[in-house]
DNA sequence: AAGTTACACAACCGCGGACGC
DNA sequence: AGCGTCCGCGGTTGTGTAACT
């Protein structure tokens, strides 16, 4: 299994490639076709190894490459495939026709990874960062020390490290649901083909919410238990994605979403979470199947309808505001 | 206006699988 | 079966440009 030997030896020109080099490539391809690369450099006249033009030529120079922004319905592609093939840059590139596997891995540097990860989810997994939580439970431990030791109400500190516990635990929780029912949109259309008005609702409901609680730029104060305000520098700056909202099913994700063997509705392996295919151990803090997958949803089933995962203080639901989801 | 930083994307590097001899 | 070559893939780096100070 020999490494090729590639182009710092013989002097083989790298770098950037000039629009006269790129003129000979593609005049050379197009007339003779690619065949061998290694030997392609010599016969098209250029001072280039093979692995180079053929690097050129797949990413840049091929004629059915689609240039420009990705769209909604693509990134929304890009991110179902990638939580059940992870970086298999090739293989999400197969199901997006006219984008390379180096287009789709810079745009999943660049954007997708960074979004998610301003989400709260880790990228490689998709799921709920663990270390969130950890801190999180840190913080609200250590708030409620301070009320114990001191005996006496919070102090402004511990106060405002509640505070922002619980507002940090309600955008976690929010982007819980807002992910499943995003999954929920993007999910193959064999039995899912039909949005129901409940789902649309579910959708709108947690839109609505989060809208109105990243209203509040951040980080501008957020408002705790006590009505006092803080400054939140636990929070990330969120930035949700409208694709992450949209129901992206058309005629061109179709045969994506089949592939993906998408099979929402619990933590079984057909779950977007729990892929055959995936590695992911199961979900075990987030009851999916209660959101998307049964007749219930966040607004039509009532406390029953979504079951919080079990390591959220009782305090996080005294606010009113997560009664609403409790 | 100049310098700095952030971002986007093209290109390179190195590894490993597939294949032929 | 062992070896060498080629190709494809994923990770990383380099470079140009826009935005910001």
């Amino acid at each position: 299994m020999g490494r090729s030997p590639c182009c710092d030896e013989n002097g083989l020109k790298k770098g950037p490639w000039t629009p006269e080099e790129d003129q000979k490539l593609v005049q050379y391809v197009q007339k003779h076709g690619h065949g061998s690369w290694r030997a392609l450099p010599k016969l098209a006249g250029l001072n280039r190894c093979g692995k180079s033009c053929r690097l050129r030529w797949t990413n840049y120079l091929r004629p059915d490459i689609k240039r420009g922004r990705f769209s909604p319905e693509e990134e929304q592609i890009i991110l179902n495939l990638h939580s059940v093939l992870g970086n298999k840059w090739s293989a999400i590139a197969s199901h997006l026709p006219g984008r390379t596997d180096n287009e789709i891995k810079n745009f999943w540097n660049t954007h997708l990874k960074k979004r998610l990860i301003q989400m709260g989810f880790d990228p490689m997994t998709h799921r709920p960062r663990t270390d969130f939580f950890d801190a999180l439970q840190q913080l609200i431990a250590l708030a409620k020390l301070g009320e114990l030791i001191g005996g006496r109400p919070l102090d402004d500190h511990a106060a405002r490290l509640q505070a922002e516990a619980a507002q940090a635990a309600q955008l976690q929780y929010l982007q819980q649901l807002a992910a499943a029912a995003a999954m929920a949109g993007s999910s193959g259309t064999d039995h899912l083909s039909t949005i129901t008005g409940a789902d649309l609702e579910t959708n709108s409901l947690l839109d609505s919410q989060m809208s109105s609680l990243l209203s509040i730029p951040s980080p501008t104060p957020l408002q705790d238990f006590n009505g006092q305000t803080s400054d939140n520098p636990l929070l990330p700056e969120l930035e949700i994605p409208c694709s992450m909202f949209d129901q992206p099913i058309n005629s061109e994700t179709n045969q994506s979403s089949n592939l993906t063997g998408f099979n929402l509705g619990d933590n079984s392996p057909g779950s977007p979470f729990m892929s055959p295919n995936s590695p992911l151990p199961p979900l075990t803090d987030v009851s999916i199947g209660n959101l998307v997958g049964g007749a219930c949803s966040a607004s039509s089933c009532g406390n029953s309808g979504i079951n919080p995962p079990s390591l959220w203080p009782d305090m996080l639901f005294d606010d009113p505001f997560m009664g609403d989801f409790a």
